[in-house]
Formats: structure tokens, sequence, C-alpha cells
DNA sequence: CTTGTCGTGTTATCATACAACCCTGATTTA
DNA sequence: TAAATCAGGGTTGTATGATAACACGACAAG
């Protein structure tokens, strides 16, 4: 048996919890935009470690675009509430609403770059596409070289679109979902899946080289119709039902904070 | 006359520059999925900073997730090459290629988000695209507040997709746009505009309200028309002709780099 | 009222030291 | 012989002190 031991070691760094804990205190609004935070100094001794960690951790705050500093002055809580960066919390995306949310938006960006695919296309493209057909049909179904075929055709078609963002954000998101499909692991195999997963690809791979747009979107809508019932998603249309909108908060768990970090930054 | 200076402060601190530099190694392959990074001691001789500099670089690549560490072994690049995190180099936008492809990403989420909207929308949303509308209105055209109001606008359209991620991408990617379109800072106003972009917002509201799924991704289409003639794009259609794929590298010029760093990071 | 200077406080960086930890290989032990 | 133990070097994590660069207000000089 292969056990499953979760990673519990999810940031043992000092300066991930500094952060953590700061980045608690803006998002509860305890520091509001354009504040000053408290001097490197302070925030040293109020957690209780040294001035290099809580650089460590402004760093990171700063790459995040949630916080600004400059020499001289002081660090800030940036104005705008919307970070420079985008990230999905793994943690949040076990809950089945979550996923659902996850791959209805993806279903949105994959039948979309489906349709600008049929019309910019070259041929390098679908040759691309093809390769990673071939790879599929070589590969047996489910397993690594098939996984990272179907990834390369979803790559390929992105690629296809000439939108650099548009293959960006859609990897971004398919890897999220990937990722979570891969946690779950209820994915039963058979025969009969690899044929019709085939299929769904091929339809789309010919509409796109017909320049068909209606019918590459039709076939990718089928695609990943078919994709949410094979991981156990019932009925696409109705997905969200209520569900709140997910904070980008706190990915770190308390319960493991060490012994150093026990104040509160800036009260 | 209000003179023009750019904030070219961006980054100036040493650390952002070696994150930068590493994170290009890894782009660029020469440090693949796996390999293990020199040791902090030996990027600091090479990039001749302090060992300091490299941990703050390397915990921000850590937040990024495209690095990982173990005390008394070493850091590695992560194995899978899709970061956690999600980010758009703000330089890249300026050019208009770039910009036109985020614009084109915009609208996809944007037009799918009014369908979802027309589906499953509530009174409270109504009410809030109402309210938002009705700032607009009281705000003269291009100010703060109506630009705030606008914002809710949108943001009220993407709440009413009870998809939280949608949500949040719709909103990252806007404000992304929005940056660039008031750095670029090249807006004509006139009163004739803030009648027309009123009108396009009230179709929108007026096809949700009715559940009009097809009306509503119309009347959104035509204000994401209206608003890329407004900002200076023409002919959205056929926007990216051979733009090649954006990588995320790079985000820091070179002509600003200091005398310190002059080397590469492990070859 | 403007300009220049200075002192203080803050961030940015450097340098060094030590603790915690991993890995390897020799040594001891069964 | 085979396994367990232990010592050593190498690496990251953290602490500490010092210096440089910069911002800002106070204050004097013009």
């Amino acid at each position: 048996m292969t056990l499953k031991l979760d990673k519990v070691n999810r940031g043992p760094h000092l300066s991930t919890l500094v952060a953590s804990s700061i980045s608690r205190e803006i998002a509860q609004g305890r520091l509001k935009p354009g504040d000053q935070l408290p001097t490197e100094q302070a925030l040293a001794t109020t957690f209780g470690v040294s001035r290099n960690v809580v650089r460590e951790a402004i760093a990171r705050l700063r790459s995040e675009g949630r916080i600004w500093s400059q020499q001289g002055r002081g660090a800030f809580v940036v104005e705008s509430n919307n970070p420079t960066v985008l990230t999905i919390d793994y943690e949040a995306l076990q809950r089945a609403d979550s996923f659902r949310n996850l791959f209805e938006l993806r279903g949105i960006l994959e039948v979309q770059a489906a349709a600008f695919a049929a019309k910019r296309r070259t041929e390098a493209d679908l040759t691309a596409m093809g390769a990673a057909l071939a790879g599929m049909r070589a590969a047996p179904y489910g397993s690594v070289a098939w996984l990272r075929s179907d990834l390369e055709f979803h790559r390929a078609v992105a690629e296809a679109t000439r939108n650099g963002y548009m293959g960006q954000f859609l990897g971004f998101v398919s890897e999220r979902v990937r990722e979570s499909i891969l946690a779950a692991g209820n994915q039963q195999k058979s025969d009969d899946m690899a044929r019709i997963t085939l299929g769904e690809h091929e339809r789309i791979l010919t509409a796109i080289r017909a320049g068909d747009v209606e019918g590459a979107q039709a076939a990718m809508r089928d695609h990943l119709a078919g994709a949410a019932l094979r991981v156990g998603l019932h009925d696409g249309e109705t997905a969200a039902e209520a569900a709140p909108v997910p904070e980008a908060a706190s990915p770190v768990r308390h319960s493991r904070l060490r012994k150093a970090v026990r104040g509160q930054a800036a009260r």
C-alpha cells in the first residue's frame, strides 16, 4: 500500500509565518490601504524574530503586490486591493463547489480558445496537435505518457490562438484542475474511455483544421462535458449555487505556528 | 501643465534583480525542473551580492512556487513547470500587441460572465448593478467616481455569475487592463462618450435582468467593442498576428542593472 | 519666502556567526 | 559479514551588528 501522508511541511519557514500574519492583518482590515507598516525593527521584536526574517517576509509580500516599500521612508500597504499576482488556494479547491467553479472557468477558456484556434491556426500548430494526438494513441489510457500528450494537445490549441495570455491563463487553470483531480484520485479507467476521449480530441482537431469556428467550439464543449462526467461532475450546466467568493487569504495553518511568532503586527 | 514623469523606481532592489535572473534561468531551460540550484553562497559570489539578498530572492521564488528548498540539502527547481501563481509582466503590457491580447482575453471573460449572470442573477445582484449605474450617471465622465462606478458595475456582473473564480480572474485581468490604459493616458473625453458608454451599460443590465443570455452576451460584446475604440484599439477581431508567446520572464530592464549583478546563475 | 544644511529615523545591503539539518563514509558492534 | 552508530563536512535557517543610501523635518541664512 502507498500510504498517503500529506505534506504538512508547508512553509516551516519563519518568514512564511510572518508574511501570512501581516497578510492577515491586511485582509482583515487592521492594516488599511495606504497605511504604513511598523518598522522592520519593530516587527522583528514584536514577532520575536530577527530583522532578516522580517525582510524576507516583506520581500515576499512586495512580490505579491500587497505592500510597497521605499528606502528611507518605510513600507506601506498598497492602495489598490487587487494584488498583482493571482493565486488559487489549494485547500479551497478540495471543496466540490470550488472545483466545479474552476472547471467551469476552464471550460469557458477552452471553448473560446478552440474558436480562436480555428481562426488563426498555422500549419505548424496543426502538426503539433496531430503529434500530440498520435502520442495519445500510442500510450495506454491514463498513463503518464497519455496525460502528457493530452496536456500537449490542449497546449497546442492554446498556442494556436496567437494570444500568449490565453495560453498562460489556460495552462494555469488546467494545471490546478489537474492537480485537484489527481489528489482526489477516484478515476476509473476503461478501454472504452480511451476510445471516446480520443474521438473527442480528433473531432476538435478536424474542426480546427477546417477553420470551422462553430464546430471547434461545439467539439470542445462536448469534450469538456465528457471530461466532467469522467471525473465525477454531473450536470455541468447548473454549476455554482450560492458559492461564496473564495478569498485568497491565510494559506497557512495556525496549528503549526512556532514559538517565536505569537504577536500581532501593529495594533 | 501636469508633466508626466513615470515611476521608474520599479524594483531597484537587488533581490528583485537576482530573483528575475534565476527566474529567467528557469524559464529558458538552463535550470531544468528537479535541478538543484547552486548554494546560496555560490549564488551570492557569482552575483556579487550578499547571501542575504540571495535569500530574499529565493524566498520570493519559493512563494511563487518555482523553487522548493530544504534545510541541509539545498534548493531545487520545482517539478511542475507551471507556477502556482499567475503574474502579468507590467513592462510587456506596454507593447501594443500584448495589450491587445489581454484586452481580448478580458473580452472573452466578460462576455461569458454576462451570459452566466443573465442565467443566475439574484435580486441583490440587480440592485447592485443598478446602484453602480446610478453612480455613473451622477458622476462626470472619466472622473474618479465614474471609474469607480464603472468598475463596480462589472464587479457586480462577475459576482452574479455565482462563480468566485470568475470574479477573481476577471478582476485581475481588468485591473491590469485599467492600469495599462491609465499609464498610456491618451484618453479623450467628450459628453457624447458619457452618453454612449452609459447606454451600453444600460443595455447590458436590461438583458441580464430579463434573463436574456444571448442579449446579455451581445450587449457586453458591443460594450467591449466600444471600449476598444475609445482606448484606441481598432478592429478588435483580427487582434493578434504572429505575436510570439510572451514569456513570464525578465520583468527587469537590464539598462538599469547595478554593478553588482553581472553574472549568470549556474551554467 | 526660498534655499541650503544638518540630524534623525528608516530601509537596503553587507558581513559574520551559530544552530539545525542532510548526506556520506568510516568505525564500531552484533 | 552485515547492520547500527557516529563523526565530519556541507547547506540552509536564523540571529546580530554594522554601514550606506535615502527621506523628512528643523533650522538658519539669504
